[in-house]
DNA sequence: AAATAACTGAACATATTGTTCATTATCTTA
DNA sequence: TAAGATAATGAACAATATGTTCAGTTATTT
């Protein structure tokens, strides 16, 4: 990719989560975002479309690297012996983990719940792959839509209560689920 | 309250639900709800502020009724004998079952998430006064707040995959906790 | 060095917002 | 039921943001 393009776009992300910070999503204008970006206004809109896709490019970009190596293994027969998903798990949060600075702008104001949606897409798919049976008389959609929130409101709680250390953060995931 | 005040009322969150619906919140402008509601330009906004308000005032609007009997009884000791607890959520669903023509409106959009969230508020109260320890290794804060959330969601996943009973939906969110 | 691609910024039409105010309609209560 | 209070109306207004266009400039690649 050209130079210049990954530069007006890292510039265009570090302004936008500035102002998520300073002033949230909805108070934010675009042109805020062209201001402190420091670029020309045709720049932006030759790159996003709208507000709303900046954001949602933002979200994508940051889990696709944190799902990156998402190689699914052999599942295994019960939930409770499932190493393998465990790591990947802990995995995915020490990724988020590096992203921090990012992701508490992100998760600030009411573009934290796009991001949310955005997470929740990609584990509904992770969990979606474990999960072939539900416990008796509860429905198998809501057991894997289940996983999927759990997790992912885990990551904002940790988001904003910080000091754990990943495996612990899984730990209490884990706990009622098991 | 004058009758010409709840009328105008009356059609503002009716209109602004039906655009919810055929729209979305970000596509419905004020204008819409003004041409949809009938009303004057002058008298929305002697009644509500902005968009975001009008949507808060219509949430808050909803739970006051949800949780309005919400009488605390004594605790018990243990999560899996809480029937008191078990009794009062059940009591929720019911009357959300009866808006659930708004509630659908309002949850196909980005306007469901301040609508959770403005849920999610009720409930930390309600389970905050539940739950004094959490389990083993589990911060109380997590645990309070995993509760709020899973029954949340639950409801949101309800909304959207309809014809179970209250009973039964309770069901599904005490599975995994008790 | 030439060709290609990206960035610039001013100008523009369009749309929405939030306010004001004089006028009209509706409600309350004495 | 008539007088006084309160609410609704709608046109007019300034202010702001949006999204597009385009000719000119700068950076990158071959």
């Amino acid at each position: 990719m050209d130079r210049r393009q990954s530069k007006t776009r890292k510039a265009v992300f570090s302004a936008f989560v500035e102002l998520l910070n300073e002033k949230g999503y909805s108070n934010t204008t675009i042109q805020d975002i062209i201001d402190r970006a420091d670029i020309g206004r045709s720049t932006f809109y030759s790159h996003f479309q709208t507000k709303d896709d900046l954001l949602n490019v933002l979200c994508e970009n940051i889990f696709e690297h944190a799902f990156s190596e998402h190689a699914p293994k052999e599942a295994a027969h019960d939930f409770s012996d499932r190493r393998d998903l465990r790591a990947e798990l802990t995995h995915i949060l020490y990724h988020l983990g590096e992203s921090r600075g990012y992701i508490e702008g992100i998760l600030s104001s009411e573009s934290g719940d796009v991001f949310m949606h955005c997470f929740r897409d990609h584990l509904r798919e992770v969990f979606g792959k474990e999960i072939k049976e539900a416990p008796e008389g509860i429905p198998l959609g809501y057991a894997v839509e289940r996983c999927a929130w759990d997790f992912s409101e885990t990551v904002r709680w940790w988001m904003s209560n910080g000091g754990y250390a990943p495996e612990e953060v899984v730990g209490f995931f884990w706990h009622y689920m098991g």
